[in-house]
DNA sequence: ATTATATATGAATAATTGTTCATATATTCA
DNA sequence: TGAATATATGAACAATTATTCATATATAAT
């Protein structure tokens, strides 16, 4: 109930203290969330694994990912906005490919994960 | 435009079909993209990071966190019932801890993700 | 028992966001 | 140049979700 008076010191404040330390930065843990964010839909999730395996254009990606040419397109968009993909103009087409190779790990932390017994 | 009708073959079907392949099955897509998601909000991932350095309860967490204990608890309970955080009863407090070792690998990676020049 | 402290939770609200529909732009080909 | 194909994008809409406020529950202390 209370957020500022301090009834409660069990174990006092040197543990906030020291916890608070630990942590990132608040602008740190924007960027980090943000990666997560980008990551956390489905839709694009699926761009991402596609485009791991090479090179991909919008049409390709709208097949793997079975969404509409418009939905991918809008979602392409955010991906590159965020450099996590980046394009060129192939003649008639677009070609997406990874363009952080972090999120490799960051994806294959998380299949792992999925891979865990523990659910 | 089109979704169905395949006036463009360039690098043929095969390649759709090889790169359907490689993704992972939808109902995994989702489970990963959710582990992502659940680290996605800043106020959750504030909670986990927290906890990465050890057991805490629900007081200092809110203090850590810098949040209402009341906003605090919430989150708390979906990372519960994500299996991300457990929590037991040490008398009058709730101790909250990870339950999911594998975020502590996920986190880490994204944390590299960001210290990383490219930004 | 009563009071105070610690945590949990339901309902309402506000904000974010993914999709769809329509349309615009860009490139190739006839 | 004009038609067709490929991609991009704005606006509207629907759905999800994080926070707040009020209150409920649980434990401890007096």
């Amino acid at each position: 109930m209370q957020k500022e008076s301090c009834a409660h010191n069990h174990a006092h404040e040197a543990v906030v203290a020291r916890a608070k330390e630990e942590i990132l930065l608040p602008s740190d843990v924007e960027k980090v969330c943000k990666i997560f964010q980008l990551l956390s839909d489905p839709s694009r999730l699926k761009i991402v694994l596609a485009l791991l395996n090479g090179e991909l254009c919008v049409y390709h990606l709208t097949e793997v990912c079975e969404g509409t040419q418009s939905a991918v397109s809008h979602q392409l968009r955010i991906l590159r906005d965020n450099h996590i993909v980046k394009s060129r103009r192939q003649g008639k087409f677009v070609e997406y490919s990874i363009a952080d190779n972090h999120v490799r790990g960051i994806i294959e932390m998380g299949v792992q994960h999925l891979q865990c017994a523990e659910h």
